[in-house]
RNA sequence: GGCCCCAUCGUCUAGAGGCCCAGGACAUCACCCUCUCAAGGUGGAGACACGGGUUCGAAUCCCGUUGGGGCUGCCA
């Protein structure tokens, strides 16, 4: 009988959500696609102290905005602890458990008289205590090894004898994570477990458990760990990872998800821009890479350059909207959106986010003057050639972009200027800045009245 | 400390014994183009951690060393 895809990504909802997790849940996603499965969205939040709806909220609504969406879901495992604690009382029934009253303090007391690696010592595995409020269920770790068969890393072997008695129910009647994890993954009928390696020391956990049970286990595979500049792995409160952040700093969905495709895979064959149907056809878990990866914004950015410089027009116009509406300074009137589109296709080209689309165009709806945003005094020199462009312009009734350049051109040559030197004070006379789209552009967009109004204005003010 | 994982340019990687005095991309440097910026073009610098094996031949296989990382909770 051929079993049925299914994989699941299973976050905990303690923070923002993180590029980690963004990661995990595409590679699984991809496989679901891949081979006609199913993913599913199941929320592990069997901790209840630390969880929050928010989190839960958020990491929906990013999965919605990078789309990756599920088939199943989301489940809660806070929904579910009646099941989890009647699969520990079968595992207690049969001998596989057994309750425990230990306090942390005894432990370590323990071990330090021991002398030995801290952990539990199996000190109640033969006093046969019954149920009671307070004690906690522990695994009976038999003798022996245990092997995690990885598609990532192969073979992974531990000896039982450094796998300690753990943990299944806690002293409130709670599961812990080992076991809701494998409940669920069992009841939901899960074919494939990716996630990330920090849970490669757990997995052996819950190996013992399908063979205690008699159930198959599913295929594991564990992907190396995202790490910062310092190489160690991203965390929520150290490092900047989240993804509601990415979003709002002008990151595309779809430049996102093609980098952390990247991350620890690759298609070979020089391949870096792909497509979601590439991705599917493409993705391959034995080619995943076994080394972590650091996290690189910088590259990130290279990739979110080129799929905004790939947008049709209208899609780049309106995805750069919100970032225009957000900025308070020149709401009233707003945004002339005919304008803006009039200049998008040269912003378009020179963006690497969508956030810097503000201070491309801000031109256009607010003087300059009202501005400063450049310090910049113009020289004489500068003056002389302003006021020398503004007579120009001031008798052409053809206020178009070529017309205004050859003006532009015929007075570099009058006064011996290079154009890249001419060009600086006619910008900031008219942008407020130093660097911004084609100048003529800009110009013939703004209109006559009040480009030279903008001219005047800094030959007056000298700024 | 213990257990486990990992190791190719600064970064992400290609490389499954000869195609590799190691290829691509980002970043970086120089030059060209150019009204700024961006884009584009050309070129440069830049890596198989180290030591032993195995083999006619090793970035690729084995062992060790070193280095890095993960886990070590009645968190997930």
């Amino acid at each position: 009988m051929t079993q049925e895809i299914r994989l699941r990504f299973a976050p905990s909802p303690t923070g923002y959500f993180h590029v980690g997790g963004a990661r995990t849940a595409l590679y699984n996603w991809l496989i679901a696609k891949q081979q006609g499965g199913s993913f599913i969205l199941r929320i592990d939040d069997t901790d209840e102290q630390r969880n929050r709806q928010e989190w839960t909220d958020g990491i929906i609504s990013a999965l919605a905005w990078l789309e990756i969406d599920f088939d199943e879901g989301p489940y809660f495992q806070s929904r579910r602890k009646d099941r989890y604690f009647q699969k520990a009382r079968e595992l207690y029934e049969k001998g596989l458990a057994y309750y425990c009253n230990c306090t942390r303090d005894e432990i370590d007391e323990r071990a330090k008289l021991r002398g030995g690696p801290p952990g539990y010592d199996g000190f109640c595995r033969d006093r046969a205590l019954t149920p009671e409020p307070g004690f906690a269920l522990r695994f009976k770790v038999p003798p022996g090894e245990t092997v995690v068969n990885d598609v990532v890393r192969g073979t992974v072997t531990f000896a039982n004898s450094t796998i300690e008695d753990f943990v299944l129910l806690k002293g409130n009647g709670a599961a812990l994570y080992v076991l809701a994890n494998f409940v669920d993954d069992v009841d939901l009928n899960i074919s494939h477990v990716i996630r990330a390696e920090e849970h490669l020391p757990t997995t052996p956990k819950a190996v013992l458990l399908y063979e205690a049970l008699g159930v198959d286990s599913p295929i594991f595979a564990h992907l190396p760990v995202l790490v910062n500049e310092k190489r160690v792995k991203l965390s929520k409160r150290r490092d900047r990872v989240a993804v509601e952040d990415f979003r709002d700093q002008g990151f595309l969905p779809e430049a996102m998800v093609n980098y952390l495709a990247l991350l620890g895979w690759s298609p070979g064959d020089d391949v870096e821009f792909l497509d979601r149907e590439e991705m599917i056809e493409l993705f391959d878990l034995t080619k995943v890479s076994k080394s972590p990866a650091f996290f690189d914004v910088v590259k990130m950015k290279h990739f979110n350059k080129h799929y905004i410089a790939s947008l049709t027009l209208d899609d780049f116009v309106n995805r750069c909207l919100r970032f225009l509406e957000a900025n308070s300074w020149w709401s009233g009137d707003g945004i002339q959106t005919a304008n803006f589109r009039a200049i998008a296709p040269y912003v378009q080209e020179r963006i690497a986010l969508l956030s810097e689309v503000v201070e491309m165009v801000d031109f256009l709806f607010v003087d300059p003057a009202q501005l400063s945003l450049e310090a910049y005094i113009l020289s004489e020199a500068d003056l002389e050639a302003l006021s020398r462009f503004l007579v120009k312009v001031e008798a052409e009734e053809d206020f178009a972009r070529d017309v205004l350049e050859g003006h532009f051109r015929s007075l570099g040559e009058e006064l011996g200027l290079v154009l890249r030197k001419l060009q600086a004070p006619i910008r900031l006379s008219l942008t407020g800045r130093k660097v911004g789209p084609p100048l003529f552009v800009a110009m013939e967009i703004l209109g006559k009245e009040r480009s030279l109004d903008r001219i005047r204005n800094a030959i007056a003010t000298g700024h």
